[in-house]
RNA sequence: CGCGGGGUGGAGCAGUCCGGUAGCUCGUCGGGCUCAUAACCCGAAGGUCGUUGGUUCAAAUCCGGCCCCCGCAA
């Protein structure tokens, strides 16, 4: 059986790993195109494409599938069955019926829940007592496709998206490798998504990270560890924005308006509208990450707006 | 050459523009005080100021090279 891989960031390197090291023939990969990185800007390839290229695996890097030249890429790899895992762009109809056996997708939750692009994120955000991963036959919706098998996991309680991120990725792989198993097999079942449960889970964006005091603590907790690592919370200060990777909750209520800080040497702790947040691992721009009772001995830190 | 901040006792910072005795908030150690606090008071130890060359009577501070850390953007 010839799998086309598609996937991008680590996440999905964890699944082409895993394919690899399972044995199954993994004959091209298709990724996102490289991208300049880092502080200096330089070009950097994908880990995806890293990893195929040390395999000597076939690398495509379309910018495209509009003007229909991936059919030549189609032709000449001939996939019996195109694995998408966290590829970052919607594949077309001639894309989606070429191999046999159809394309499937890894998702980062439990279907139809959290459908989109921030699956892991928004199960933390939202506080869900449980977190999963997905495999589906793709269609033409986003990610509506019938589902083939879930796999779920209690959600931490301290977790944060990027350790779920982990977990998911390494649970994702062990997940496909049934999948693709059962398909090989012909023991693959199909169920359709109960369109009623279904939910969507957005992208991220930097200004969701922007904390209001104006909610209950519980939540501000978990939008924190929701953005850790990225896009990350913050807030406003007189020193610039500072960075909150980590919040604890207590329950005291001061009778003083949300919004009021709390004095504390240990920590930023700021009244919200029910309970009071510690703002207690922080990061003003420019410095390095530090436990907020480090960073008030050098700075008087007053939170703006 | 994408933009920018930073490296100063164990931690976090000020001092650098305008060169001239190493400062602040903590921590540590010793002592005192207190029903209590974001506790407080007294004393002590601890630093070749990232590194390297230069200018100077004199460099944390001015000039050049190098190393390292971080924010933005992507």
């Amino acid at each position: 059986m010839n799998i086309m891989f598609m996937g991008t960031p680590d996440f999905a390197l964890i699944s082409l790993k895993k394919l690899v090291e399972c044995g199954y023939n993994v004959t091209s990969v298709v990724c996102r195109e490289d991208k300049p990185k880092g502080r200096g800007g330089q070009m950097a390839m994908p880990p995806t494409k890293e990893f195929a290229i040390e395999k000597g695996i076939n690398v495509y890097q379309p910018n495209t599938f509009k003007d229909g030249a991936f059919a030549e890429v189609l032709e000449k790899e001939n996939p019996d069955i195109i694995i998408v895992v966290a590829y970052g762009r919607i594949l077309p109809e001639y894309v989606l019926n070429y191999p046999k056996y159809g394309c499937i997708n890894l998702h980062g939750s439990a279907l139809p829940k959290y459908r989109g692009s921030a699956p892991i994120q928004w199960t933390v955000i939202n506080g869900d007592d449980f977190a999963g991963v997905s495999t589906m036959f793709m269609d033409v919706g986003l990610d509506t496709g019938d589902i083939i098998d879930v796999y779920t996991t209690p959600l931490g309680e301290n977790e944060t998206a990027g350790e779920l991120f982990d977990r998911l990725a390494l649970s994702g792989a062990e997940l496909l490798c049934n999948t693709v198993e059962k398909i090989k097999s012909g023991n693959a079942t199909r169920t359709p998504q109960n369109e009623d449960e279904a939910t969507y889970a957005p992208i991220l964006n930097k200004e969701m990270g922007k904390l209001r005091f104006d909610m209950p603590a519980e939540k501000i907790r978990n939008l924190v560890r929701g953005l850790n690592p990225w896009p990350s919370a913050y807030v406003n200060t007189n020193k610039g924005i500072m960075k909150v990777h980590s919040a604890e909750v207590t329950r005291k209520n001061a009778g003083v308006p949300a919004g009021t800080r709390i004095p504390s040497k240990d920590a930023i702790v700021i009244q919200t509208s029910n309970g009071q947040i510690s703002l207690t691992e922080v990061q003003l721009q420019g410095k390095k990450r530090m436990s907020a009772a480090e960073l008030l001995r050098g700075h008087d830190i007053v939170i703006e707006e």
